[in-house]
DNA sequence: TTAGTATTTCGTAAAAATACGAAACAAATG
DNA sequence: CATTTGTTTCGTATTTTTACGAAATACTAA
């Protein structure tokens, strides 16, 4: 591991390169007025193939910021409360907000 | 272009792209305090060799969080304090602050 | 059981990010 | 002018990201 880091970098990092593409911003800012969604729903409007939507979801999923709750045949996408709260602090920490 | 997404969508992404790795998350912070720095006092104590550190530098100024002064022999970096009071805005925004 | 719906994974290709050492550069000093 | 100092650019290699269409998966409904 890279200890020279503290963990506080290594979470605003990862959740900034989340962040560090538009159609991520826009997921991330649709989840935070509706709190839900669906793929198939963001497919329609987002001008990208659907499986390209799909790796930015697992990314997104990845980082912690969101997640996924199987509700067949679909998949119910939604901010992942905890972590968006952590995200919260710890930009408002960097942004002296 | 890609009109699809709209200019804030694009900045936040753009920002927080540079914000994506820890090396540069250090940088920030550290400008953040005391508003500004040598590349060669922060080569000192990054474990990275200064040729990495000249190019994290470069995408930071890229991105237009921080600009460099050319005050020879050095050169002084500090924050873009323009771009940074955008960013804090649009963070603020998006997370809802 | 077959067909349909929603989404993901796979295979692949192209572009971008990350990292290093060597070499180049630009300005001040001897 | 030659040297020193601080930093960047170049060349290169490796890894990661982004993107697409085709195929696979998982569950429902007919």
């Amino acid at each position: 591991m890279n200890d020279f880091y503290t963990e506080e970098q290594k979470d605003i990092a990862r959740w900034a390169k989340a962040l560090g593409h538009p159609v991520r911003v826009y997921i991330i800012q649709l989840l935070s007025k509706q709190s839900c969604c669906y793929s198939g729903d963001l497919a329609e409007e987002l001008p990208i193939a659907r499986s390209t939507l799909s790796q930015h979801l697992k990314e997104l999923k990845g980082s912690g910021l969101i997640q996924g709750k199987i509700r067949p045949p679909k998949i119910k996408y939604c901010l992942n409360k905890e972590n968006w709260a952590k995200a919260k602090i710890l930009f408002s920490n960097l942004l002296d907000i």
